[in-house]
DNA sequence: GCCAACGTTGGC
DNA sequence: GCCAACGTTGGC
């Protein structure tokens, strides 16, 4: 089993929503970034989990735990041409963009915020992707000890 | 709104 | 293959 993060901004895609959605279930898509994609792709499989994180809002931070449903498969937003995340350039025959469903486990008994995160990043969360300067991944893996030291900080 | 950091595109 | 220009991300 593996551990990831998977960023949303709140105002298009919130963990209400996803409370909200049917089973709680939702086709994580709209991912457009090829380090991303392969992911989505050749890395997830169902039984995976993921932090759920919140970014571009007031207190960015995980708010949840989500788990992977379904490995990675087409992502049909990309030959949707009304869909915003459209990809012109997208031929059904080879996708080029994936999704997974994920389904929500629980919120996290508190926001665990950026700034909480930021205090170990010199010791137990060392290395952590999140924490790279300018990282702009939406997809990331977490190793186990990363994933239980921030489980601990709840 | 600003701006640093990054990914992508396209000319050469 | 290089790299400048551009667009986007995301914290502040």
């Amino acid at each position: 089993m593996k551990y990831w993060l998977l960023k949303t901004e709140p105002s298009t895609f919130s963990i209400e929503d996803l409370e909200q959605a049917p089973q709680r279930t939702t086709s994580w898509d709209g991912v457009r970034n090829f380090q991303a994609r392969n992911m989505l792709r050749d890395g997830m499989r169902a039984g995976d989990r993921a932090f759920l994180y919140h970014s571009s809002c007031k207190v960015p931070g995980i708010v949840g735990i989500v788990g992977i449903v379904s490995a990675g498969y087409p992502d049909r937003s990309a030959f949707d041409p009304k869909d915003p995340h459209f990809d012109p350039a997208g031929d059904p025959r080879t996708p080029r963009w994936y999704a997974v469903d994920v389904r929500l486990e629980r919120r996290t008994k508190r926001v665990i915020t950026l700034e909480d995160l930021r205090r170990h990043a010199r010791l137990a969360l060392d290395g952590l992707v999140l924490l790279r300067t300018g990282n702009r991944l939406s997809v990331m893996p977490l190793t186990a000890a990363h994933w239980h030291f921030i489980l601990s900080l709840e």
